[in-house]
Order: C-alpha cells, then structure tokens, then sequence
DNA sequence: CTCCCGGGCT
DNA sequence: AGCCCTGGAG
C-alpha cells in the first residue's frame, strides 16, 4: 500500500478536511505551530483566544507585550515558560528583518524560507514545514509523531526513522500539489488522535485496518 | 536522554 | 493517579 493509496483511504473515511489548518492570518498560524508544539490543540485554542481578547495578532504586538504577561496569556498550552520566550524571539525577528509583514519572507523560494525558519530556537522542521505549508501555502509536506506511528505500525517503516527520512518516502508516493499536502496531513492527525492512538487504538474502526495488521503483531507478542 | 508544563481523557 | 498531546533544545 502506498501513500496515495493511504491518503485516499483516509479522505474517504473522513471526508473533506479541506487545508484544515485555522486559517486567521499567518501569523496566527506561525504563532498556533509554536504552541502546538507537544501539546493539545485544544489548549492550543485557548492560548490563542486569549491573545485575541487580549488585541494581540502582530508580530509588533507581541513583542511589545511584557514577556510575563504573554507567559500567562498563552499559559493553557503549556510549556509557557518557554514558548514566550520563542515567540518574543521570532516576532523580533520578523519585525526587525521583513518589518512585521510575513508575506515579504513568504515570498521566497521555499527551501530558504525553511533554512530563515529553521535557524530561530523554538521552530524545528515539523513546525517550519508546517509554518511553510500551511501558513505560507506552498508544497512543503509535514511529518509528525503521528506519521510515524502510523507508517511504522503499518510495517512501511522502521520505527525510529528520522524526519527527513520519512518525509522523502512519502513525497515520492504522492503528488505535489498543496491541497493534497495540507488534506493528506491533517487526515494523518485526525487518525492518529482518534484512531491510532497511542494507547487503546480503535483498530476496529480504522480505515486502514485491512491493511495493517498491528494488534495481531501486537497479540503474537503477548502470546509468546 | 531529559526537561519543559497545563489540561483533557481514562 | 497516570498518560498523552500535531516538538525542540541542550
């Protein structure tokens, strides 16, 4: 089974997911792949509501906020101590290098907005694909924890294979086109969370299950 | 590998 | 009470 095959699997259960991402400006986005970071997205909307009471949706804004105050703004999604100072950081950054306007970065060539991206602390590549694809929309496809589990349960990978790794194999499967990007990676979420999940994966209701056969390895394991 | 951390789910 | 969450840095 290849990854079209899976994505379409997948599309079909769930139906439209459409480019899934909130879609609030891109800064909301840039700032929501920060505090989504190994957290809930739940907790994630709470931050983010919090900012929006608080009239907070520019870079400048926030980098004018006093950092104590931001830390108990975006404290639902945890991890505040750390994620202010990020975000303080990356919004300096914008202000200072493109004057606020995250279109001037979004307008070059994807591979170096990924290395600009990458070099602020707090973005690593999940959160930079998903800043590129999702918030500057071009082709640039995001692996996360999920995909792994995912990928690996269905024996297409080995369980520890690196991000970059994963990313290649499953973009030579599909075709390059952003709405299948940003559809096929928010159907992964939408499995990962509610279907093959960590713990307790509902193996009965996944749309993939005739293909995958993890509880049985899983049985065969406990059996010997 | 460990820390960072609140909130939701079980 | 314990586990997990659309990770990243040191």
């Amino acid at each position: 089974m290849n990854s079209f095959e899976i994505y379409k699997l997948l599309k079909n259960h769930f139906g439209e997911v459409g480019s899934w991402w909130p879609k609030d400006g891109p800064f909301e986005i840039v700032v929501g792949a920060i505090l989504t970071q190994q957290s809930t997205w739940t907790n994630v909307e709470k931050a983010l509501k919090n900012l929006k009471d608080s009239n907070i949706f520019t870079p400048n804004d926030i980098f004018e906020l006093p950092l104590e105050d931001l830390k108990q703004i975006i404290k639902p999604s945890g991890f505040f101590n750390q994620k202010a100072e990020r975000l303080r950081k990356i919004s300096e950054y914008l202000l200072y290098t493109y004057g606020g306007e995250l279109e001037l970065l979004f307008a070059k060539d994807k591979n170096i907005i990924r290395k600009e991206l990458l070099e602020l602390k707090g973005i690593g590549n999940e959160t930079a694909d998903s800043i590129i694809l999702y918030a500057a929309e071009k082709t640039e496809f995001v692996v996360d924890s999920y995909t792994k589990r995912i990928y690996s349960r269905l024996k297409i990978v080995e369980e520890n294979i690196k991000y970059e790794d994963l990313k290649e194999y499953i973009v030579n499967e599909i075709p390059e086109n952003l709405l299948i990007y940003q559809e096929f990676h928010g159907l992964i979420v939408l499995l990962g969370k509610n279907i093959c999940k960590k713990k307790n994966p509902n193996c009965n209701n996944c749309p993939l299950g005739s293909k995958c056969n993890f509880l049985i390895n899983k049985k065969d394991i406990n059996h010997s």
